[in-house]
DNA sequence: ACAGTTCTTGCGCAGTGTCCAAGAGAAGGC
DNA sequence: GCCTTCTCTTGGACACTGCGCAAGAACTGT
């Protein structure tokens, strides 16, 4: 059977024996996981192949980690450690929050293939992250945000975090990739210009920079100035709502 | 070899035979997989599981869609059929974009399993959804959006669309689910007043309600007053971009 | 010396996606 | 009448996956 507790060492039981052939803790190989997801992509993931890369047997892993569910979450823990920008200072919470955008979105480009894992939520809150939503409820207030349209407020923003960097992010289909691209150039250059004519006319303005409209993700094309437009919508919706009293 | 074309019939050949022992068609492969979805979840399903649903064998699913990615793919293309409302005369773009806005996240109410598929975009595009593209554009062009900004926005509001849905929708862990429910309503009755003032005094307008406060996903406990607000925000987001003339 | 804990190995089980060989059944050409 | 051709279905194989269990190795405290 696997440990259990979460932390690192129980400081209950007297710490009897000291590890024996350390040769992996469970940071090792939560680190080895996020490095072996950023080489082979999310799909290619495996414990067993997990293992191998460790060049050690697939049991250890569950037994430092645990379920495989347990893995990913730790990945995705790990991945957006120290996201959340401190306060500085006199700063506004409009650059504080461009802050915390800016810095979630750079820690998910740092490793993309974990994107689907945030995005999605497969397990997103191991445990919450409480000190993210203290900081948000902050800046939320410092934003003359009213009370009762408070939980409104930070919902918005908290799936504006995530979402535009999901998106950016998402996979593209894993076999046979050129074919794919090729197929997606050629209907966009047969588009009909009757039945679509803004498309047509927008076309090399949007061609792989627009969400539908690309062949490449994120990783590849990041869409930086789409990025900076988005969070200027959400600090200007926030703003409005802070106006406004209530509903 | 599975039938790799992907209009229904190729009008090049004559059209030899009728099907035979027509039990199965292609939509009636997808709409199993749907329900199985809805039914089992996106985590318990499996291709074999499919056949076994339709009484029949596993490579028949095979043989009529193709791939599992493929059979995803058209599973998400089936839940996002006519979601782009129709232009009634006279509407505003915020109306309609509220109204788009609407009936995607009803759309994947209705199947809220199907979530995780849309929004990290597994294989988002199949084929493009040329006709949402023109549409959106459409709206943008009407709301005054400068063409020099364009591309940004229609990304902003690409991103938004499919983001809060996902969000809501995220998928809770599988396995007992019910120990899981109360440790995280356990660690936020116990959260601490002195390093959390803010979280603490809200936590009753918070619990269950915000993003990382919860236990219930969208599907049981609907966020609908964050969406309205959400929706808001990217409208009042997207009219201040088609204020100000270029960056 | 002995037991106890920590870590590791090996192996089996059921289940998965994908391919391949072969068959059933109907339609058309001769 | 056949007999080929195409559509659809079956069954079985292959390599792989997550997970669980029994056992062993290495070290520590008593």
């Amino acid at each position: 059977m696997h440990r259990q507790d979460s932390g690192r060492r129980s400081p209950s039981r007297p710490a009897r024996a000291a590890p024996v052939a350390v040769g992996l803790s469970r940071e090792a190989v939560i680190d080895a996981a996020v490095a072996e997801i950023d080489r082979a992509g999310l799909a290619a993931f495996s414990l067993r192949g997990l293992a191998r890369s460790l060049g050690v047997n697939a049991s250890v892993v569950a037994w430092h980690v645990g379920n495989r569910d347990v893995v990913l979450a730790e990945v995705t823990a790990a991945v957006l450690r120290n996201v959340v920008p401190a306060r500085v200072g006199g700063q506004s919470w409009q650059d504080w929050l461009r802050d915390l955008f800016r810095r979630f979105r750079a820690a998910l480009h740092r490793h993309p293939n974990t994107a689907p894992l945030i995005g999605a939520g497969i397990v997103a809150n191991l445990r919450p992250d409480l000190p993210l939503v203290e900081a948000l409820l902050t800046a939320l207030e410092q934003a003359g945000v009213a009370d009762d349209r408070l939980v409104e407020t930070y919902n918005a923003v908290q799936a504006a975090l995530v979402g535009f960097v999901t998106q950016e992010l998402a996979s593209m289909p894993t076999e046979d990739l050129p074919k794919w691209q090729a197929g997606i150039q050629a209907s966009l250059a047969a588009v009909d210009r009757a039945e679509y004519p803004r498309l047509a006319r927008h076309m090399p303005r949007l061609l792989n920079r627009a969400f539908v409209l690309r062949w490449q993700n994120g990783a590849e094309a990041p869409m930086d100035g789409s990025f900076d437009v988005y969070v200027d919508c959400i600090i200007v919706g926030v703003s409005a709502m802070a106006g406004r009293p209530a509903s």
